[in-house]
DNA sequence: AATTAACCTGACCAAACGGTCAAGAACTGA
DNA sequence: TCAGTTCTTGACCGTTTGGTCAGGTTAATT
């Protein structure tokens, strides 16, 4: 465990970088089919399921080219979860008690469903990590992310209180929503399966993402502060 | 793919079974330690990721033993499915149009949710296969369980017509339930990281049953029959 | 006591695993 | 042109993988 969280993710700091752009461009590439490649199949298979050899394949590289750029398939993984990590927290970072309860958690389901939606691979990588325990986001889960969550629902509650939603607790509403908005890039295959479709078009991930938004806003009693129910 | 979905599924015909019961005992005894220990090993690393030598140091058995019971890593994985899938099976089996929609949709909740609860590592096993694209569940997904989910959704249906329920789509509510159930095991360790709890008590359970049951029949404008909007 | 079936397991196998390394190819700025 | 860096990759290493097998122990049946 050479400092872990951070091992391989500072690849700017290396060697020269003023040399002109070629050399630097190579390794854009490289880096980003081999980050595309691993994401799948981590995503499909778990930490210890993918193989490199298998990543190099679907990159398009020899598997020695996959290790000479990212050092180690634990770095690999790393620097991938901590990509993901920075999409999600970049979600709903500033919201305060002054603002539409009805719109905040609209404006949550919405951009929590595009992100399953933008970066389904990325989205079922974090789940897998979550399913075998988290074994290297236990930190993240017990302190970042839990700051986030308590950050929130201090704010939901401050609704309730003030009557704009019933006083449900504000934890398991967001697990709901969580969950409810994660289950179409995990459990993909089994919302095709059943469905019958092939892929979710554009317009059944807004069907979606209207269902659940008029779902959980009246069962969770919200009260939209102008009487406009959100368009 | 000499047979699937059936290939180790039927340990019974084989032998002699009459000779008593001792030798039927041995069996009995082993084959649910490797069965329990091979579920919790699936589940966390997934069908590639797992090990037959993590299985069978589980198990308190060597290896080989595990071999000998089992046939094969694919038979051991396959038969772990099928058992998921009946005890799947079993839950709210028989509903119709005449019954109360609360009832209904509150015990398919609470079974739900005792399922994820009694069953943790069946359904994160459950959860991987899904995640991995479920290439050993494709034909159940599209067979079994579509039809299954299809007659549910008829009835919904039916009830919003009879004006008991409002008339949201019927499969992405049973997605919904299904998602928010299903998550109290598969992200079980997100959610205790962020509750900062050691596990989930009963007491927990039961509050975010109660959780589910009144925010997504609320959200769904669910109208008990009798006025009484469930215990 | 002898037979037979069930159970057990260490030794072994080819293949695949993550990772190292040296040697060369390709491109860079001077 | 040439030194210097980056990039590329096949060969290789020790370990682990799923699976086989022969030879053994144990226990029920005759």
């Amino acid at each position: 465990m050479t400092g872990p969280m951070i091992e391989g993710s500072a690849p700017a700091e290396r060697g020269a970088r003023e040399p002109g752009e070629a050399n630097g461009v190579t390794r854009q590439r490289n880096e980003r089919e081999i980050l595309a490649a691993a994401e799948r199949v981590f995503a499909r298979h778990g930490y210890r399921g993918a193989s490199l050899q298998a990543i190099a394949e679907q990159a398009g590289l020899p598997k020695s080219n996959v290790l000479y750029y990212m050092g180690s398939k634990r770095g690999l993984y790393v620097r991938l979860l901590e990509r993901m990590m920075e999409r999600w927290n970049a979600l709903l970072d500033d919201i305060s008690v002054e603002d539409d309860p009805a719109e905040v958690l609209e404006a949550f389901i919405r951009s929590k469903m595009q992100l399953s939606r933008r970066h389904p691979e990325g989205s079922r990588l974090f789940a897998a990590e979550i399913l075998g325990g988290a074994p290297f986001l236990q930190e993240y889960l017990r302190g970042e992310l839990r700051d986030w969550v308590q950050a929130r629902a201090r704010i939901l509650e401050q609704w309730a209180e003030r009557g704009l939603m019933d006083p449900v607790d504000p934890v398991w509403l967001i697990f709901l929503i969580w969950s409810a908005t994660q289950h179409y890039a995990d459990f993909e295959a089994q919302v095709l399966g059943i469905t019958g479709r092939d892929a979710l078009s554009d317009s059944d991930v807004e069907e979606i993402t209207t269902f659940l938004t008029r779902v959980i806003l009246k069962g969770a009693g919200v009260r939209s502060r102008d009487a406009v129910p959100a368009r």
